[in-house]
DNA sequence: AACTTATGACTAA
DNA sequence: TAGTCCTAAGTTG
């Protein structure tokens, strides 16, 4: 479920609340057991995010290496915080879709809630948890396998620097240039741009004006260059708004569609047969490598 | 209780 | 392209 702009604010919270503490680590569900063992009671040196994976840095006493988490949450992995009054992390970052509501108020020492479901992973330290659940990947590498998990990924649009970042750009659009299949396939494709999920593909296309069923090779690098420049407008507006908003205010109607400001919170992404925001024609779908794709067949060709 | 859905990605054929 | 994996919530019967 969670695209590029979830993974970075997982990070940043991860840099935040974890970094530079002890950390216990357990698998409540067991899965990860074995590994847990290997870094449990290592300091947290960091994290970041490339796409939509997840590196959580644990430091060993030398001579053990430093290890590195390596998270891909999927199509439905979540994390789960909870902490003591300090802890600034929010309730949960990933699925649910509806945010669980935030601990009641704590009194007196804080102590680490029950594990609640199949929780894979539990990250501890002495102000707050973090409970993993669900994830499609979930490992341990040494720093040189983070790297080439790392470089088999596209630039990244939420990458520091990335919107101006020339060399990114070009990555991307001779990417595209480069292959005959379809552009809706090839910019959910990660090794050609990383990050970008169902959501920002119907969106971005959208506001490109491209249709996603146009092979890569017969769009223009122009058209690929300001495509490159909107994802990286909306990821960026998505990670600082907390939550993935892509419609202009003067494109928005007012009042809302049947009364939902959610029913405008996107142009086509979800919007079968609905009127699309911009010129009125119904919001097509279609099946496109088993994920459902929306496009507006007269804003987008 | 069974079925459907979800912001993902891999493998086999 | 189909099947598989990971989990929880919502809908249908």
């Amino acid at each position: 479920m969670p695209e590029g702009d979830v993974l970075h604010r997982l990070a940043a919270t991860f840099d935040q609340e974890f970094a530079g503490r002890a950390c216990r680590v357990s698998s409540p569900q067991g899965r990860f057991a074995a590994s847990a063992a290997r870094i449990d009671g290592r300091t947290v040196a960091g994290a970041h995010a490339v796409g939509k994976h997840l590196f959580v840095g644990f430091v060993g006493a030398p001579p053990a290496e430093p290890l590195w988490l390596h998270v891909h949450l999927g199509l439905y992995g979540s994390w789960r915080f909870a902490g003591d009054e300090d802890f600034a992390a929010p309730p949960s970052i990933g699925a649910p879709r509806v945010p669980v509501e935030a601990a009641s108020p704590r009194e007196g020492a804080w102590r680490p809630p029950e594990p609640v479901g199949q929780v894979r992973v539990r990250l501890s330290t002495d102000h707050g948890v973090a409970d993993l659940s669900g994830p499609t990947r979930c490992e341990l590498l040494s720093d040189a396998e983070r790297r080439s998990v790392e470089a088999a990924l596209g630039p990244d649009p939420l990458a520091p620097g990335a919107s101006t970042d020339g060399a990114a750009r070009r990555r991307f659009v001779d990417g595209v240039r480069a292959r005959r299949r379809a552009v809706g396939e090839l910019v959910m494709d990660q090794s050609i741009v990383a990050g970008v999920g169902n959501i920002y593909r119907a969106e971005s296309l959208f506001l490109a004006g491209v249709s996603p069923l146009r092979r890569g090779d017969r769009v223009s690098r122009t058209r690929l260059g300001a495509l490159w420049d909107i994802v990286c407008r909306l990821m960026a507006h998505g990670l600082e708004a907390g939550r993935i908003e892509t419609v202009d205010p003067g494109d928005a109607p007012e009042p809302p569609l049947s009364g939902d400001p959610e029913a405008s919170r996107w142009y086509v992404y979800h919007r079968t047969g609905r009127p699309c925001l911009r010129c009125g024609t119904p919001v097509r779908e279609q099946a496109m490598q088993g994920r459902r794709l929306f496009w507006c067949p007269s804003c987008q060709r």
